[in-house]
DNA sequence: ATATAATCGAGACGGTACGTCGGGTCTTCCT
DNA sequence: AGGAAGACCCGACGTACCGTCTCGATTATAT
């Protein structure tokens, strides 16, 4: 087995430590992950995990990973309304439902008190997305069923804003009728 | 110095301890405050602050007060759109600006891993003012200048959640070109 | 139970201190004996160690204790040679016996490479002890059994310096035969 | 630079590495020498030092090499007296002021602590300084000057014992004085 | 001359213990 | 009864070394 040396990490101690990374955050939330039981769990000494990742934030950063991604790839459908309607229902279902849902709703959180990891995730994560929930607006305005010169920062905020508000800040539940009710309204605006 | 009697606290160890926690908050962000150092700086003993706080994050939302109310109850100028524009310049300030609104993200981030402290936040704090939102729009309503079916937890969203998202989750800055927009286009709705 | 306050330290906590130090001399040697290990088995924090010791060697300092001056005063019986003989048997069956011994033998060898230890070591139990071992020399000197300008500082070194080359350095056993010849030769010089 | 070859170790490292020991030990003490730090300053991996010693002690036990031999033959002065007087001498002076002296010191008592360390020390080094010790006063038996059934073992012990005494224990100086007296009073046994 | 294998440097790894910080509980004395 | 002070047990922090391991480079013979 590979164990490590100079020419090069340990991948087996790489995903031990994510996997006992994420499992923490589901089974204890935020709060109950510490460096110590990270590498109590996968079998991991302490030292390896501070050698890799500056802290606990980063490990957890690189173990949520390209999930967004995976989850939050907005479907082309040749429809704007279909597509908007079915990438908030995701978005929504991402955010309360999901594990990954659970792990960046922490590193949001923590990024407030922490400018740091805020820096990393907006520049990282967060920006890819950005770019992703563009895209159905990039395609109807590429067929004429939006304005070219639309605002599409703004129109984003828009869209997504009212569905982060809900999951952050209110707690309040956002079903189908909400997020379908959302894209109602804001293809309402031409 | 007043320092305890049998027949009430100290009203002058409840006054140092928020006024400690509160500069700790603006001082060192979040993580910076501990109750170690919130009664060393308040020269109170801890034992003062556990027995009339359960957490610190009790002594932060007890400091936090009625800062929402003062700086977030929305103008009544007779105008809808005056309203709203003003509103939302007002929270952008207030969120991304003033020492209150600092404590409000660290308080909101902290309830993403925080059950506990997130209900509390939501059916005060927030619960009131999700109601002060909602004035200008009942107002509108009243005076026919939005329909009487209006779904005003929705349009409440529509219209505070692109800006927190901006501030909460991407960080970017929310001038009032950004805020005016946001109102223009939730008024081309109807 | 009393467990501490500002008036006063726990004397429980100090002597489960004491009390598991000396066990873990005994048991697994100097090398065996760490503050984690006191802490452990004597049911107390390590903070509370740190607080009240500066280092590991000082617990061992305290819990040696008065072993010397209980293992190591000279009898009174009226002879000389009767108590020379005796005192250097009780000193070789201290030093390679007994529990105390050991931890006395663990101190000594500490102290050669801690200069701090080896200080506190000689102002305090040594210097003592030392004084005891002059004893029997000067009830000698009274009785005129010894000339009046004896050097006691020399004459002590001749009788437990053999010894303790004996126990520290070459590791030989130390028997009678050994202690009762080593009398007579220094009775001898007279 | 030697960097390994197929037939046997390289000089260039093993010196190196006893040269790393012996400064450190003079320059920090016993404590502050690791495996760690005479690696890095030797220039040499730590699997190198394992390789071919079983521990930091090896390393010093070799480093000490032949200094007792170098240090502590005693001359062959055609006077008892005088090759004793001289002999002691030279041995407080190794014993407290010379680099290798400090070594042997440290040795001594990393001893105490260490039974394994204890028992090369004694059928290495110190079985063959005792001999060298015993020279004198076997050559005064030879001459007649001391009587033929003389029990060398203890005599050795009553010259060196009192000075390792005084420098392992109390930690008083050794002055030609004591040395000298040490050795009047020695030869007035018979 | 080339192929081979012990040794070398480098350093990652699983561990143990370090000494420190803060948490939340307690006891005591003073007001 | 309330408050200041601070000792207590506890859990986690981030660091230093330990002794083991694997890697690719080096180099003196034995072919």
């Amino acid at each position: 087995m590979h164990r490590g040396n100079r020419y090069g990490r340990s991948e087996d101690a790489r995903r031990a430590v994510l996997e006992a990374a994420d499992d923490l955050v589901a089974e204890r939330g935020f709060a109950g992950v510490t460096v110590e039981g990270i590498a109590a769990r996968a079998g991991v000494a302490k030292q390896t995990i501070y050698r890799w990742w500056p802290s606990k934030v980063d490990v957890l950063l690189e173990a949520f990973g390209d999930d967004l991604a995976q989850h939050l790839t907005p479907p082309d459908l040749g429809d704007l309304g279909d597509e908007l309607r079915e990438h908030l229902h995701r978005l929504a279902e991402f955010l309360t439902r999901s594990d990954p849902g659970a792990v960046y709703r922490a590193l949001v959180g923590q990024a407030q008190h922490d400018p740091d990891l805020a820096a990393r995730l907006r520049t990282g994560h967060l920006a890819r997305q950005r770019e992703r929930d563009r895209l159905p607006l990039l395609r109807a305005v590429e067929r004429g069923d939006l304005p070219p010169d639309l605002d599409t920062d703004l129109a984003v905020d828009q869209l997504v804003g009212p569905v982060h508000h809900r999951v952050l800040v209110t707690g309040e539940p956002v079903p189908r009728a909400f997020t379908d009710e959302l894209v109602r309204r804001f293809l309402a605006q031409w």
